[in-house]
RNA sequence: GGCGUUUUGGCCGAGUGGCUAGGCAGAGGUCUGCAAAACCUCGUACAGCGGUUCGAAUCCGCUAGACGCCUCCA
């Protein structure tokens, strides 16, 4: 019997604004996917948070016994700049400012998103799909639309119509809006486009000379829009209808919108039965974005190189920080912020490190089921990680309280408590011990430590005392060698 | 301007119509050769103004502030 069976997990719904209980498309299995990155430069630590928010989706899901398929995709072509900028590729113009190959500018900032999510301890997802890869898939997607007649081709460029779209479905429905007062409000900002209406999106764009990112199409030399290619992806990789649909809060409209009407008119349904945005997070009282240049990238944290914090993070206590808040909350990041989470990760951890210090007994004092259930439950409710690590704490707590004898435990409720701190810290969270991968480190410090104090000893002619360091320490398979260059020790 | 979200103690951050998380910082105490840790206790917070209610920080309205989206964006 898996865990799902017998915890009702409920996940907020971007689409209906409420609490839902979660119920898969087909038992047992979820279908998962989250819009992934541009990679035309570095990730910050702000769209590492809208990773680690469903990395821990993603994680919990997997506790509770779901066979999850979790397809991300990275997006290397066809992201518009803006209309205006007459659809140059945005991979492509950087490109140019480096002088390099586009699929160069690619694989660079695809490693680089690698091996960030990887020291951060995300999983990988199960797919991870490249828009450039997909490049027949949006085509055959596009001539469907044209052949329904929710599209227009225009000087080599299709574009979706979303007028015509709107007079039989809800344009709007996600983020909600209405197209009139969309259309009240963006009449004075856009000039002479070749759309028939400003809130129309590209499904293709023409490729003009000098772009050099471009394919054949029937509409002539040219490269997807940007919504297309998480259609196009999630539907493949998925199926038609699918179970959560995840992204930053950001791309609810119109990134999300263009998706739901593409699936609409392609396959006549509704694409996503979750839709789940992760909130930002916050610098300088503003989003971390690249384009205004408010951000701070994860190394410049795991280093200290930045003048924004006063020493280095690790990356545990990075992902410790963010985990500390509700993913659908705005979250503040600051120096004091990161130094009051640190702090509270190595408690956390220093008390997972006491676990074997306690002694067993036959009864326990300390109710380990209950305390299970609540961490659960925390779960179970929309994937609330604050409430869970509150109840970590509660297991810190119950751990000082057993190593100092005020309460008692028994061996099996011990195993359970041993169990469940170790799920819901390490396979839940995410989180890693650092103090733990420190430890070999300190043990040679310690050795060192103790070969001066008998060293000392041995100058002061104390051979009884410096016997006694030499003795104990080979008791616990550390063996000491004096040699004329002074003495070295090997662990066994 | 439109749509949406939000405003919690010194700081960060959960949450609920009445039993009022958690972390950090702070105060007092227990323990300790000293210290640290740990444990116990404490501050009694929910933007402002009205309303609904036996009762609201939690529901409703108004006001103010902040943020997000409306253009690429996690």
């Amino acid at each position: 019997m898996e865990l799902y069976e017998t915890n009702q997990l409920k996940i907020y719904n971007s689409l209906s604004k409420s609490k839902e209980i979660f119920k898969p498309v087909v038992e047992g299995n979820v279908g998962m996917y989250v819009c992934g990155p541009t990679v035309y430069s570095n990730v910050h630590l702000g769209n590492v948070r809208t990773f680690m928010s469903f990395d821990l989706v993603f994680r919990y899901l997997k506790q509770l016994g779901y066979k999850v398929r979790y397809v991300r995709n990275i997006t290397d072509a066809g992201h518009l700049e803006n209309d205006a900028d007459e659809g140059e590729d945005r991979i492509a113009k950087k490109a140019r400012l480096e002088k390099i190959e586009p699929m160069e500018v690619v694989q660079r900032y695809t490693v680089d998103f690698h091996e960030t999510l990887q020291k951060i301890n995300n999983l990988p997802p199960s797919i991870e799909p490249t828009a450039t890869g997909h490049i027949v898939e949006q085509i055959e997607i596009i001539k469907d639309i044209l052949q329904k007649g929710m599209a227009y081709e225009i000087n080599g460029s299709v574009y979706f119509d979303v007028l015509k779209y709107n007079e039989t479905e809800h344009y709007g429905i996600l983020s909600g809006r209405n197209i009139e007062d969309s259309i009240h409000n963006t009449r004075e900002l856009d000039g002479q486009s070749e759309k028939k209406n400003p809130q129309d999106f590209a499904l293709w764009k023409r490729a003009e000379e000098k772009h050099i990112m471009r394919w054949p199409s029937p509409w002539g030399e040219g490269f997807p829009g940007w919504h297309l290619e998480c259609t196009a992806m999630s539907t493949k990789y998925l199926g038609e209808i699918f179970d959560i649909h995840g992204g930053g809060m950001d791309l609810k409209f119109p990134h999300h919108e263009c998706e739901i009407a593409q699936s609409k008119v392609k396959n006549k349904v509704n694409p996503v039965n979750y839709w789940m945005h992760a909130n930002m997070l916050i610098l300088n009282g503003q989003k971390m974005a690249k384009s205004t240049g408010n951000y701070i990238l994860p190394n410049e944290i795991f280093t200290g190189e930045n003048n924004i914090l006063s020493k280095a993070f690790s990356p545990s206590a990075t992902r410790f920080f963010m985990m500390q808040a509700h993913y659908r909350s705005v979250l503040d990041f600051s120096n004091d912020a990161l130094e009051a989470a640190e702090k509270g990760y190595i408690k956390l951890m220093e008390a997972l490190n006491k676990l074997d210090n306690i002694e067993v007994g036959k009864v326990s004092s300390v109710n380990i089921g209950d305390w299970k259930q609540r961490c659960y439950e925390a779960m179970n409710d929309d994937f609330n990680s604050s409430v869970l690590i509150a109840n970590l704490f509660e297991g810190v707590k119950y751990i000082n309280l057993l190593i100092e004898k005020k309460e008692t435990i028994s061996a099996a409720d011990f195993k359970e408590f041993q169990n469940t701190l170790n799920t819901f810290v390490f396979d839940v969270l995410g989180l890693k011990n650092d103090l733990e991968q420190n430890a070999s480190e300190k043990l040679n410090g310690l050795v060192e430590m103790l070969i001066k104090m008998r060293k000392e000893a041995r100058d002061n002619r104390d051979w009884a005392l410096s016997d006694k360091i030499r003795d104990e320490l080979a008791v616990l398979g550390i063996q000491l060698k004096d040699g004329k260059e002074g003495t070295t020790f090997s662990i066994n």
